[in-house]
DNA sequence: CCCGAGTTTGAACGGCGAGTCAAGTCCGAG
DNA sequence: CTCGGACTTGACTCGCCGTTCAAACTCGGG
């Protein structure tokens, strides 16, 4: 019985993972059962026997991806104890490329397509509008965490702050993915670095 | 003679017109020929006798909406002679929805979809940094002008502040697209206001 | 008035890929 | 061992467009 679960789920989340990673080689569009059924290494009607249709497990390979990617974060994030270095490392994992460790799937690439996604589609935008609110609350409070610990210092609110930082990241990281030659990587951690240390008062 | 090159030329620019209409309602991914043929009043037929093939068709129209608004933009601007006038003005029409007269074409929107095709295809790629290129150097030299006028002050140059505006813009822009509830058109432009502000050193 | 090049039409074709299905295979329970 | 339900397969169907094409239309010049 507990096998029977076990063994679904598992296959679930092989296909979830597969079509996500076909999604970033890919992109949303030019993905096809067939392509997401040879990575899982099953055979295409075995897809439809889990998800109900093309269009959903796309969507749940989408939100699936991102919320990987945000617990890895956070989890990381949550053992360190220094905000600064909370916020060093929140921006090191945010650019595209910067830990080579990290290069595997490209989450950013995921994102575009979740907002072209969600522009049409309520379900999605209701998951990216819950994606987007915690990562603004985790950026919010790792700053809350620095003003009480003393490390930071600002007049703005904390909600603020975190708002001009997670947009100024999205902006920066797309221009990265999107390899501009004007963007590199190591230009976008700085910029951030440098916009963290202007707005939260500390030197770098 | 030039009555058939007019009439050609109007044809082509007309279904240039209708398909980024129709990308901006549907979204590049369910744009039929078909769809922008409606649109334009004639046949689907007649479109692949004006573009060679649906997808370069679509990539020209991208360019071309992302081109206006800029033109657009940019001569808007050009009349306008306090570097903080433009620089407000250019706020103004960055903010999706915010200045009720220009709604119609979310250019954002657009956007979005010319960054998921840019992720792929190389010759969007190109046209897409020449188009963020141009933007960058649209706003740093009105920062520039502003630093000689010396309505601004800061001592970070001015092609790296540019570079955060034009991110900060890029991702606030983004939210309210995406209607998101917290980030409304308001708080776009106050936040815009606020950053530029800080970093060149005026009051609002 | 008529000719022909440039336009325009819409019906027809063809390929592609999502979704279906009937037939297996696997495996645990009894 | 055997039965049955869950799982898996891959060939098939079917509808949807992108694209082609032959026929019609327009209109300016001769």
């Amino acid at each position: 019985m507990s096998g029977t679960a076990t063994k679904a789920r598992d296959r679930h989340q092989e296909i979830l993972d597969a079509a996500a990673r076909v999604i970033t080689e890919r992109g949303l569009a030019e993905t096809r059962i067939a392509d997401i059924a040879e990575r899982a290494g099953v055979s295409p009607g075995l897809i439809l026997y889990y998800f109900d249709s093309k269009d959903r497990l796309l969507a749940e390979a989408l939100t699936y991806a991102n919320d990987q990617f945000y617990l890895r974060m956070s989890r990381e994030i949550r053992r360190i104890s220094s905000a600064r270095e909370q916020l060093r490392r929140l921006i090191d994992l945010s650019v595209p490329g910067y830990l080579p460790e990290y290069g595997r799937l490209d989450e950013w690439a995921l994102w575009v397509e979740v907002w072209v996604r969600a522009l049409r589609d309520p379900e999605m935008a209701k998951d990216r509008e819950a994606l987007d609110q915690r990562w603004r609350s985790q950026i919010a409070e790792i700053i809350r965490a620095g003003q009480t610990s003393g490390e930071f210092t600002s007049e703005v609110p904390a909600e603020e702050l975190a708002l001009r930082l997670a947009c100024l990241i999205d902006g920066l990281a797309i221009q990265v993915v999107m390899n501009d030659p004007q963007v590199t990587p190591e230009r976008m951690h700085r910029t951030c670095m440098e916009v963290a240390a202007n707005e939260l008062g500390f030197r770098l």
